[in-house]
DNA sequence: GTCTATAACTGGATAGAC
DNA sequence: GTCTATCCAGTTATAGAC
């Protein structure tokens, strides 16, 4: 009864993973506002209704979709860090993997970081993962010296480390902020075509800017 | 006979005037993807065909949308400069403006900013207003000091900068499409939703990473 | 001549009967 | 689970009003 209660839980794992297969690639194919479960059902060859076994709204899947997209970022980000490295040099590599990630899901990366879609209301259960990335930055930065924050500014900060449950000077943290902001400012311009016919290819461009970047975070070089 | 003409052209202006105020009302409360010709004729008042006369096709409504959006964001920004001000105070205050203009704009900031719409393609029109706010802030800082780049990173800024018609400084245009990329960068994470819970609200955050940004410019304090 | 209205074609999503 | 009728999108051709 047990096995039996495997199988069935892995075919159901195995039915879920093909839906989110498919319904990543016609999120690539024709975008968040194309998607539609009954184009995934029909691609996969069974009826539409079938779908709500495994996800009982678009919203969930998309929900899904989502959490794995920050997974995956996440998850990029945290293999692409040597904690034996040079912290300057730990940066660098994070914020390449993360381009390098983006630049090879577009779709995935702009689901998560593009413009929001209308009507979706994103849950709880996307917090987590979406701290991934910041949290291994904000690792590396740990002992980053503190400059002077506004009170307002201060506080933020402070509850901002705290969420990501680091030690991290809260002026150390504003600057892991504002050069984050700065790394996915530099992705998106460069996916959603900003750069076109001006700063192509962009490697370089970023490279030099994340450089610097380490530097003004207060990584030493 | 030139007074028909008249009154025939501004009828016309009007009318393009009129379905542009109603498909950005549209936008707004739909976004992009649920703009429709026939419904914004439906809510005209009259028949869907009849847009056609005056935009002979979805795309190039969505073309003109762009357009004023990059118009009044940069119109914004070059009313927000004041070319006798310090330049870090020039830099800072045309920057909230663009922030401003873009808390006020959302749906017309997406437009331009965010994702990519699926099928659309921009026209070269869309590519002079698009420079609009990297003309004036490049002016600002068009005397900053040069510095040490890469050949293919000084092409590029060379290449840049001639394309804003501006004597800057290739180093100098470095720091500018930087520091550009993390207002923007900024603007969009508070736009979209990425500072919440978190960054709220994101004033003192952007006021002071804005002020630091035109000293990295080089823009003296 | 310039416009609007009617009607039609294609193509997708959807609701309900079976 | 399937089939069908319906609806709404973009777009076009054509006919008539001003």
């Amino acid at each position: 009864m047990a096995e039996h209660r495997t199988t069935r839980h892995q075919a159901r794992a195995a039915a879920i993973r093909q839906i989110k297969d498919e319904a990543r690639r016609q999120l690539r194919e024709d975008g968040v506002h194309n998607l539609s479960l009954r184009g995934v059902a029909r691609s996969m060859g069974f009826v539409s209704s079938a779908i709500y076994r495994y996800f009982p709204s678009r919203d969930e899947l998309l929900t899904a979709l989502i959490i794995d997209a920050y997974d995956a970022l996440g998850e990029a980000a945290e293999q692409a860090d040597d904690p034996g490295a040079p912290r300057a040099q730990r940066w660098a590599r994070v914020c390449r993997a993360v381009r390098a990630w983006a630049l090879a899901n577009p779709a995935e990366y702009m689901l998560i970081y593009g413009s929001p879609i209308p009507g979706y209301q994103a849950p709880r259960d996307t917090v987590g993962p979406a701290t991934r990335v910041a949290k291994v930055l904000t690792t590396i930065a740990e002992d980053a010296p503190d400059s002077p924050l506004s009170p307002t500014l201060a506080k933020q900060m402070t509850d901002t480390a705290a969420a990501l449950d680091s030690p991290i000077a809260p002026g150390a943290m504003a600057r892991v902020v504002r050069a984050w902001t700065q790394v996915s400012g530099m992705v998106s311009f460069e996916l959603f075509g900003q750069f076109r016919g001006a700063i192509e290819p962009a490697d370089e461009f970023f490279d030099a800017a994340v450089a610097d970047l380490a530097e003004q975070v207060g990584l030493g070089s």
